[in-house]
DNA sequence: GGTTGACCTTCCCCCTGCTGCAAGCGCTGG
DNA sequence: CCAGCGCTTGCAGCAGGGGGAAGGTCAACC
């Protein structure tokens, strides 16, 4: 199968599955025309990798799920670990995120919003109300 | 005041600081010898920027939210559409990484997490329980 | 046989927002 | 006169690709 084929099936832009086989993470082979060659494995492994990344994982975290998903005696209390984590960094995120929502909304609030120059938000960014 | 000064000021890195003269976002003058120097407009300026990146601003937000600072006669509405705008962003960050959230939290409940191979979350990024 | 067009290749630059490294200056104290 | 800090510049690199140029290939059509 080639490269567009192999996009269309793991739904993934045809430039990315390049770019994974330049940092090793899915390596097919190769015709003998130079085009790349995607076994059914491949297949597998790229969209493995998409929905990992659609979960948020990064590229390591990919190798490493995909070092897992070949390994038949792995632990399945190595793949839990990785997905707690992984929400622990959601977690973390989504808290910080709300923290952000409250300054800016509270912000938002104290400014009228009309034609007339003065803004409390901008006030706030010259540190008029420092510390 | 220097470099140095500056990024204690400002809280920010030299480097930073530097990057940002760069891209033009604070440009502040020489001294003889070639050296940065920063005015107390300057270091506003730098504070003003850190703060807002703090916030979430990107730099090109930053840059203009510099221009509404300096411009006396700009409407609080302005500046006000930034911050919602924002916090629209914020909110569509916070809904995704909750769906996310769900996912991987969904997928780890189902798995025993036990020394045995047999891993629900595995079992989904391979695509087993397709569609 | 020629030509078109889709598909493939490699290559390098671009993005955001910095950070690190290296070589080379200026300045100050002992 | 030299150490050591602070400053300068420039280049490379991080994630995770995207865009596009310049060229090779393959199948189909006239």
């Amino acid at each position: 199968m080639n490269i567009g084929q192999a996009a269309e099936h793991s739904k993934l832009p045809a430039k990315t599955i390049r770019y994974y086989e330049d940092i090793q993470l899915v390596t097919p082979g190769r015709s003998p025309n130079g085009y790349r060659k995607y076994s059914d494995k491949d297949i597998h492994r790229l969209r493995f990798v998409q929905r990992a990344r659609s979960l948020g994982f990064t590229i390591e975290e990919c190798r490493l799920l995909l070092s897992l998903y070949q390994d038949k005696d792995r632990a399945s209390s190595d793949v839990k670990a990785m997905a707690l984590d992984k929400i622990g960094e959601i977690d973390r995120k989504i808290t910080e995120l709300q923290s952000l929502r409250q300054m800016l909304s509270s912000l938002a609030e104290k400014c009228h919003g009309d034609d007339k120059p003065d803004c409390p938000i901008i006030d706030d960014l010259a540190g008029l109300n420092d510390q």
